[in-house]
DNA sequence: TGCAAAGCTTGATGTGCATCAAGTGAGCTG
DNA sequence: CAGCTCACTTGATGCACATCAAGCTTTGCA
């Protein structure tokens, strides 16, 4: 692992916004950029950490995709989450200073290693970033919340309607288009995500593509109705 | 709302290692005493917070049983956990300054309101106090993880199990007995949590009877083969 | 470049749970 | 304590999704 020639920081980072507190000071920028101390890449199909593995940092997504899952000895498995450039992973493992999921990259990418010690040390003297450390668990909480409500109430296609939507609205967000998407999972990660097995990811892609909502080739979807699969999430039967 | 005459004093609160950091010196625990200004309590059927409500404070279950669920404009309804004495709810309002869900008491109930501003005040000077918020939101992040597992890949009887035997636990750890319990929720809103409709949870409840793991009066239910229940949730099919 | 493996699609069939429906028992209230 | 309501149970039926199976496409490696 070759040491980074660019400086690690914080304060210069495109993609500052969206993983640190914003409206900072020169001052708390500077206390900001001892945070991260080490850039890492990971190759797709490797794991960032897994269940059981000693917690020290929390990681964040500067480039690539990934997902976390929940492996049982039994043979289950759920994925609890996909992750994108700017996300947040690791949180899980601060309860009982081990992991208790794994991570794997769906594609090459390129994370900052924040040992989670520090963010401690400086969320004390910066409120910002203690605002900011508990604002993004939270928002964890809430998103499972969301994820809870999908697996405990919604119908296939309601799932996968829903899932494409937080997709592409996340990528929106990161300056990408609307309403094209590659996927960057499997049909069986989609579903094992959903709640649902890959047949039936795969037949409701093909509904969707039947009934002129989206155009699928492979892990390339273009959404041509937005609304259509908006009012599928909001119109529950019961 | 009669003032309090009891003194509100986290120090000689009987439930603090449920709730609150323990190894804490003299010093420090006199600071925690500044955490809670007011008890509140809480009707059954009442609510703590509602969806929407703006968020100030979290709060500290001292006797009682809540739900909180997630309600959509559409009808749809989920319940996303059962809190029992010494947890804390409210997590989820931080991130947006206002709840994103209804906490509501199952049984007439005191909870400690906790306002967050003074939480984040002490935590910068209590490093236990940060470690503790920390871990809580953790857990609850690791919860929900598990709660998707169930929803997501478990079967109408191995829910019900899982439900069960994490109740007990739980209650277990309270100084409650290891095998029997009182439901404090309706077989709708164990169905709610669960993914099911009330009418399965009846059917589970009626056959793991028949079969001997379980005495069911009403909400009265005695565990009679733990182990039974236990491999039910370890021995997925697929 | 050619072959194997992995990922995806689509069809036929099966099943676990939802839905619809009716009846019973417990608890509350006038 | 009579009568109502709410929670629960149990049965009959239906459907959404799982399962099983076969063939196709893409990817990656020798």
């Amino acid at each position: 692992m070759k040491p980074e020639a660019i400086k690690v920081a914080c304060s210069n980072c495109n993609l500052r916004e969206l993983c640190m507190p914003v409206g900072l000071s020169e001052q708390e920028l500077k206390r900001l950029d001892d945070l991260v101390t080490v850039r890492r890449k990971v190759k797709r199909g490797d794991t960032l950490f897994t269940n059981g593995e000693q917690f020290t940092s929390l990681y964040a997504i500067r480039t690539g995709f990934f997902k976390t899952s929940l492996a049982t000895e039994d043979g289950r498995d759920q994925v609890t989450g996909f992750q994108m450039a700017g996300e947040i992973i690791g949180l899980d493992g601060i309860v009982n200073d081990q992991h208790s999921c794994d991570a794997v990259a769906l594609e090459d990418a390129e994370i900052c290693v924040i040992p989670f010690e520090r963010i401690e040390e400086i969320a004390r003297e910066v409120t910002a970033l203690q605002h900011h450390v508990h604002k993004i668990m939270s928002r964890e909480i809430v998103r499972e919340h969301g994820v809870m409500l999908l697996l405990g109430s919604m119908r296939a296609e309601e799932r996968l309607a829903a899932f494409l939507l937080n997709l592409v609205q996340r990528l929106h967000a990161r300056g990408f288009s609307k309403s094209e998407l590659v996927l960057r999972m499997t049909r069986e990660e989609i579903g094992s995500f959903l709640g649902l097995k890959l047949e039936t990811v795969s037949r409701t892609f093909s509904k969707f593509a039947d009934e002129g909502m989206l155009e699928v080739k492979q892990r390339h979807v273009r959404i041509l109705n937005t609304e259509a699969l908006q009012s599928l999430v909001n119109s529950s039967a019961t």
